[in-house]
DNA sequence: CGCGCAAGTAATGTATACAGAAGGTACTCA
DNA sequence: TGAGTACCTTCTGTATACATTACTTGCGCG
């Protein structure tokens, strides 16, 4: 079947989107700069009504600002910026874990996060940790966090740290990669790998207090990484996120 | 000047959105049910292209939910989506509350904030309680809970405090007037009034866990409202919000 | 030489026309 | 009588044209 100019199937809408979320995150617009709906369209392709629908939505999503005036500017993040949003997504999956020991899970919910732990197990165990590896690592950790957050079995809690969790510095595998130069990097996958099994034996043991403190401190690890990465200034190219910070990248 | 058909200084999306957003709230439309463009088109007055940007935007806000298929209908709320909302609202500022206490406030910020509590004071020293000052109440409780976000200084957090309180069954001041209704009135609104002592107190004092613990409870004062006025199901029309939940209501 | 105003230009907000798809209904066949 | 299919209606998604507003540039006046 003819394919052309991508898929058919997806929107126009969701085609900007994505086509504009790239740009923004592989720094192709600098923070601050104002989108002009005319230049989206060239670099789209596609027609003004979709492109503004997706820039309504990037807006939402926290990656555009909106102008008084009209029209909407690159977000510029400061390091505290994301910091606090790193600490934001701890609290929110903190009380979707404290949630779930609370009103209790089955076994069988909680099967599928046994399986990505003794998973991620078999990666840990190597020491040197290939980068191949790594990137299985967070494969596994984008389908473990989700997960646990489904146990919370609450809509308004899951829907809000999809939100959270959009930002893409702020999600569960945002610097998980700039990790993988540091030499600390065996060390924090272990810890964050206890950290897993952790919560869910809190779960399991309808523990909610423990559960809740447990991914608070966990998502503090995301936190200590993108410290490290950024005063170690090596593999900063692994984290195209960073071109939205204000005061660091920007050569 | 001349000002037939509404204010003619804000834009026709934002007006397809209060009207939309009234017509919901106000029970016009059922929660399931499909809103056809075309049908808001009509019942706002403006065309399809602002009417389309005010569902997306709706949507954001929670009211709405994407068919699959294409369109929007009215999100549907179980009384335990609410009272989730509640818990993870007051999750939220107690993290605003912490991060104040924790990070400091001069006196100066301090001041507008003990302005409110002063006058909240003036207002629960009757006994009882008129509906006006019950009134007075929920416009100051809703000035002084955005100024106590503000403390916190965090943009991310900031903003994530006001999607949350969007949902007017999460929002700080979503049942203080179906409190208004009920014999223990008086005795919730001294003991919520004093929870905005307590975590004024706890801020100056550097008491980041005492701040946040004291904001959670202060948000299950809203649960314990809720739950009793669906009990009571008496003054139930002064929420007109809880059209959107499934069982009750839906006379 | 600097400030202010005006005019031109460009960009956004809005309206509408068109195409494609989804859903409903009626009819036919088993 | 029930199920399936085909057609028709209606809706949404997209494109584009138009109007109004904001911004910029250049000129004139102080």
């Amino acid at each position: 079947m003819p394919e052309r100019e991508a898929d058919r199937s997806v929107s126009q809408t969701v085609r900007a989107q994505l086509a504009l979320r790239d740009l923004i995150l592989s720094g192709g617009l600098r923070p601050g700069e104002r989108i002009s709906e005319l230049q989206a369209v060239e670099t789209t392709g596609v027609s003004r009504t979709p492109v503004r629908m997706a820039l309504v939505r990037l807006e939402e999503e926290g990656l555009l600002e909106a102008i008084p005036s009209g029209g909407f500017m690159v977000k510029a993040f400061s390091e505290r910026d994301i910091l606090d949003s790193i600490e934001l997504r701890g609290t929110l999956e903190g009380l979707a874990a404290r949630f779930a020991a609370e009103r209790g899970v089955s076994a069988r919910d909680l099967e599928p996060l046994k399986e990505c732990l003794n998973e991620i197990d078999g990666l840990v165990r190597q020491d040197p940790i290939s980068v191949e590896a790594f990137s299985s690592y967070v494969a596994l950790n984008a389908r473990f966090h989700p997960l646990l957050t489904e146990l919370s079995r609450s809509p308004p809690l899951i829907r809000q740290i999809d939100r959270a969790s959009a930002l893409p510095f702020a999600s569960p595998s945002g610097f998980v990669m700039a990790q993988s130069a540091l030499p600390e990097a065996h060390q924090i996958l272990l810890i964050a790998q206890d950290h897993h099994r952790v919560v869910i034996d809190a779960i399991e043991n309808r523990e909610g207090a423990r559960a809740e403190a447990i991914m608070r401190e966990h998502a503090r690890l995301a936190a200590r990484n993108l410290r490290l990465a950024l005063r170690n200034r090596t593999h900063l190219d692994l984290l195209p996120a960073l071109a939205l910070i204000k005061s660091a990248a920007a050569d």
